[in-house]
DNA sequence: TCTCAAACGAGAATGATTCTCTTTTGAGAA
DNA sequence: TTCTCAAAAGAGAATCATTCTCGTTTGAGA
């Protein structure tokens, strides 16, 4: 476990504070910002989805969350992630499969779809956010009002198993 | 029924034929072009998608089906739009909720998904095709090779219900 | 510490999709 | 035209993701 050292801003005293007892205390701060009542399962959750790059699905949060919880039902999981979903917390991310996959809501990005592995990567791209952004300023769509746009960009990844190709 | 006069090619008669009998040929043409074996079920499916201008689901073209086939079973409607959508001749479309929806392909196109009433309209916009198509012919992404690129726009429609106000 | 609405646990229920196996049929061959 | 057979349809069970119900527990404010 790694230790990070910082400065507190009331009293200017440098603190070490490992990185888990770190991202705890941010996960209860995101949870109690959106009027969720703080509870093992749900820290444990929202760890995992922010820990993991990829974007889960219900049962691959569960296996994680096993590991430190062998008995919570699937079920429980499921009513968090609604929970999350709800208050903006994290988001569905819709593919072609039958099973829905999540992803903590961190700043504006798109997926990159590859249609190989099934995997699904963010894609960060703020020239591309800022074309999409002053193209639809400027040409409305009529009546409708556009809350989001996102691009799902669907291929292949190429040379991935075999860098040195 | 409509019907609508053709000139003959080979011969140069004209001829009235119904936009039923007409649709039927494309539809069958289709799915022999694709190597397909023509059923009755597989055109009423894939005239039921061409003819429904929404996205419809596996149990909505089911509905559709049961007017001229009252005992088509569901599992049947599921194993002609998976072929179809290996062939390519329709795609799925992923929304937010448990159900996969369906589109017969045409010309290259979008999605429109309005939150209130979860309708999904198709948006065609060469200019926005070529914007994108321009700025990643340009950018490229490591080890990724793109296939194809689907904008989502998500939003609400306003004053569709009420287009006097 | 007390209280209670909210969250959890357990497991049944639902609903979409897939699978298995038997019967039927489209389409090319004879 | 008839024959043949792989492929498709029919029937219905199975599977899998997700939701629901209801009794028990608990976080958090009073």
């Amino acid at each position: 476990m790694e230790n990070i050292c910082y400065i507190c801003l009331d009293t200017g005293n440098t603190h070490l504070i490992s990185e888990k007892i770190m991202a705890n205390r941010e996960i209860i701060k995101i949870l109690s910002d959106h009027n969720l009542k703080v509870t093992p399962q749900r820290t444990a959750v929202l760890e995992v989805i922010m820990g993991l790059e990829n974007h889960p699905t219900a049962e691959t949060i569960l296996d994680y969350l096993r590991l430190n919880y062998p008995h919570v039902p699937i079920g429980t999981i499921y009513k968090i992630l609604r929970a999350f979903a709800e208050k903006g917390i994290i988001k569905k991310v819709t593919t072609d499969e039958y099973q829905m996959r999540y992803d903590a809501v961190q700043e504006k990005h798109h997926h990159l779809y590859c249609t190989d592995s099934d995997k699904i990567e963010d894609f960060y791209d703020n020239q591309l956010n800022m074309i999409l952004e002053n193209y639809f300023r400027d040409k409305k769509i009529p009546n409708f009002e556009i809350k989001d746009i996102k691009v799902q960009i669907i291929g292949n990844y190429t040379n991935k198993e075999n860098p040195d190709k």
